[in-house]
DNA sequence: ACCTCCAAACCGACCGGTCGGTATGTTTTA
DNA sequence: TAAAACATACCGACCGGTCGGTTTGGAGGT
């Protein structure tokens, strides 16, 4: 595939995904895609062997990006601190930041859209779906796991409770967010969450080095 | 309409709701909610205008179902305690034991699957669903509400922050639910919020009555 | 530097099937 | 017996996908 090729397929998918967020997999015409991008039936068929390969494709997509976005607040949070709570909670703030930052009229998730339309995708995409759900909970657990190993909770709490909170949270964000036509009610959301990360944590374990520095 | 009339149309309401959980809005047709029924086209249209009639329908039956549930969850609370936060928690028991009983393989809410079916719907159907959430989410608010005037939180919060948080919980959890196939993730993640509850209303304001029940 | 050539990239007309919706007829019920 | 309730055949539009063809771009030969 050469570098035109693989430019137009990007463009293929940077068009089908705002559509498909807006007007669901199904609801969304193969043509209604080309036309967005000026492209014809033969260009999108020299790239996806069906539609059903786009989907696979978008799922991939988002599922890299997520991850190298998460990846980036996560070395931002390290960086700035050495104490895994701080750490927790700066990550939080910088996806708070991040979200109020964007200016997209209405956010969203590739994933809890096919996850609402379900039946229609390949049982190959919603395990690959179900597993980057958590892979991607996986890397807040670990976070959580090494709050757990240097803070006493106040109340009995798994780390893996906790990552399914969080995402919880934000997808059901997104979906409250979408409704109200509020773009940054997800950022408030996350806020609570580390409210309840403070009140949880705070009494650390065994020698004391530096606490969490307080969040805004 | 007659009985039977009222009677036919419940049935493909009824149908049609778990197929669009499961395939989405646009991804469900007539005749697939017909097969289900053992109905035909003419029943169809003699009881609806047309498919996006049959969407109206349903979340307005969606939300009058709901909001009786809520209202059921409300009095079992308010019958076992007169302590404004020991109800929000009794009420939050209520809700995850219902979850729990609930022997559905994938739950969902309608409001969620429409609003990420997003465009292809009538706008009065979003809005519907907007104010369904704001109504919802107001129920919840006036609970907090009286919480908030009995005790004092230990961070700084709004009612209306709480009544967000629980509703995106909740919606985001159906999300995990599905993709996880974990019928009772819910509930786990509403225990959560409830812990977070107790963090955060641990001082009562002015003469102290009798302070929440310590739930399980 | 220029031509050859071929595969990748892309076009656009077309096909079969499905879907929402209609028209008309038949049965059931009050 | 009339209206409500339902069945059935059918239509036009659209959608996913195919196919033969055209354009483009770059590697290789001279």
């Amino acid at each position: 595939m050469s570098a035109k090729g693989s430019e137009t397929r990007e463009r293929i998918l940077s068009a089908a995904e705002p559509l498909i967020l807006r007007q669901g997999f199904a609801g969304t015409s193969i043509d209604d895609i080309l036309k967005a991008t000026g492209l014809t039936k033969g260009a999108f068929f020299h790239h996806f062997n069906g539609k059903g390969e786009l989907a696979r494709a978008l799922v991939e997509r988002y599922a890299r990006n997520d991850y190298e976005l998460f990846e980036r607040f996560s070395a931002e949070a390290e960086a700035a601190t050495e104490d895994p709570l701080a750490q927790t909670l700066h990550f939080l703030t910088a996806f708070e930041d991040f979200i109020e930052r964007l200016r997209e009229p209405v956010a969203g998730c590739v994933f809890a859209a096919y996850t609402y339309e379900g039946l229609q995708f390949d049982p190959a995409i919603h395990a690959f779906i179900a597993q980057s759900f958590r892979r991607w909970s996986a890397l807040y657990e670990k976070r959580f796991e090494a709050v757990l190993a240097s803070y006493r909770p106040a109340r009995p709490v798994t780390a893996r409770e906790l990552a399914d909170t969080i995402m919880a949270i934000v997808e059901g964000g997104f979906i409250l967010s979408r409704s109200y036509n509020d773009p940054i009610i997800v950022a408030r959301l996350s806020r609570q969450f580390r409210q309840y990360l403070e009140l949880l944590f705070v009494s650390r374990i065994g020698r004391a080095r530096s606490g969490p520095g307080r969040s805004s």
